[in-house]
DNA sequence: TCCATGTGCGAACGCCTGTTCGCCTATGGG
DNA sequence: CCCATAGGCGAACAGGCGTTCGCACATGGA
């Protein structure tokens, strides 16, 4: 993307958030200072092309900036990628200053209950392979996916559980071992008080 | 709300939320089966006069259901109304099936911990003075607004920490003693993952 | 009985808006 | 030199779209 098609998204982005609808061509001309509606629709079509912007044709304000709904992955299944569709089993929405890199992972288990990550609740996970010691993150440890704390140790990698209950699991020079990402929110719903959209 | 007006907020709703545009007054006379704009425009205008909608005049698809930034409350300042703009450090903004009867309260201390409840937490409070047994909410407490667990026994009612450092709270007779709401929702940030908006 | 309120009809007006057409300029490989 | 790519101009078209006007018909309280 050029730094025009970047400052057109900007101007794009900033309309609806201020407006809560998206812009017309003509308010998009005005507001990045060239006098044609036919060259913002000439940037508008390269900017769908590259999949930075949706729209619905002749369809007045129908600019869409594709990013809201975060998916909620529900248990992981063996043999698939992480993010595949099959595990998706609903979409938070967030407002959208959080990339693409993202998804929400709803917790399946007791095993970070003393970092206070409870059983059901939906941990937001910024994929990255860059995580540091003492972080929680998010792995793939032959096949099955994990919340754990990251160890670093001159023993070798651990992870780690909060719970008294789990044992440390070492990671072996054989096994398969992924991050997947960090953790970077945690969200709990209580009796009810929080839907998420379904898939 | 009469029940039709209500009906036309539902269509409107989920055709914002299924094309991330609002729909055209002739759109919405064909999804609610009237023939004639002007009755629709009839209904957007009591809708809008009610507060429901939000519409900017003349504007193509310029509805919007207002998205509601919900208030989050920080040190609760002793001798002010909870909800008090004194007590607001920012926004969270929510998709809006929530009533203006809720708020987030940033956690104060540890008391809580055992419920998966940390320092720094923000926590949806649903205003009520409906409280059962067992039920974590947030309570005043001769001028104090606490986060507690609500027990009501043969002894009296008590304010239960989930933490061995604290200890349980009787609420005596004399006391200034007031329910501010139930706990709905919990929400917490690891590093640097989200944001509030400034207040 | 009278009147306010909620809901509806159909037609017409006029601006709004996305699209199309043909043409132009600058830049940077090959 | 030739050509592809990014960006732009101005005019015109056709359908999208909110608004207005005048009228109609129930319901329910005064």
């Amino acid at each position: 993307m050029t730094d025009r098609q970047k400052m057109f998204m900007q101007f794009i982005d900033k309309f609806i958030r201020d407006n809560g609808y998206s812009p017309s061509v003509r308010e998009i001309a005005k507001g990045m200072g060239v006098s044609s509606t036919a060259s913002v629709k000439n940037m508008l079509d390269r900017l769908e092309q590259s999949g930075a912007l949706k729209r619905t044709g002749n369809i007045a304000r129908s600019l869409e900036t594709p990013s809201v709904g975060i998916p909620v992955l529900g248990r992981i299944k063996a043999g698939v990628p992480v993010t595949s569709e099959e595990n998706v089993e609903g979409y938070i929405r967030l407002d959208k200053p959080i990339g693409d890199n993202h998804f929400f992972l709803r917790v399946d288990g007791e095993s970070m209950r003393d970092k206070a990550i409870l059983d059901g609740d939906c941990v937001l996970i910024k994929m990255t392979n860059h995580i540091k010691h003492g972080q929680i993150g998010a792995f793939r440890l032959n096949g099955e996916v994990t919340l754990k704390t990251f160890e670093m140790t001159t023993a070798g990698i651990f992870l780690m559980p909060a719970n008294a209950d789990f044992a440390p699991i070492p990671v072996g020079e054989y096994d398969e071992f992924q991050v997947i990402g960090t953790v970077k929110m945690v969200i709990r719903a209580l009796e009810g008080g929080y839907d998420i959209e379904p898939a």
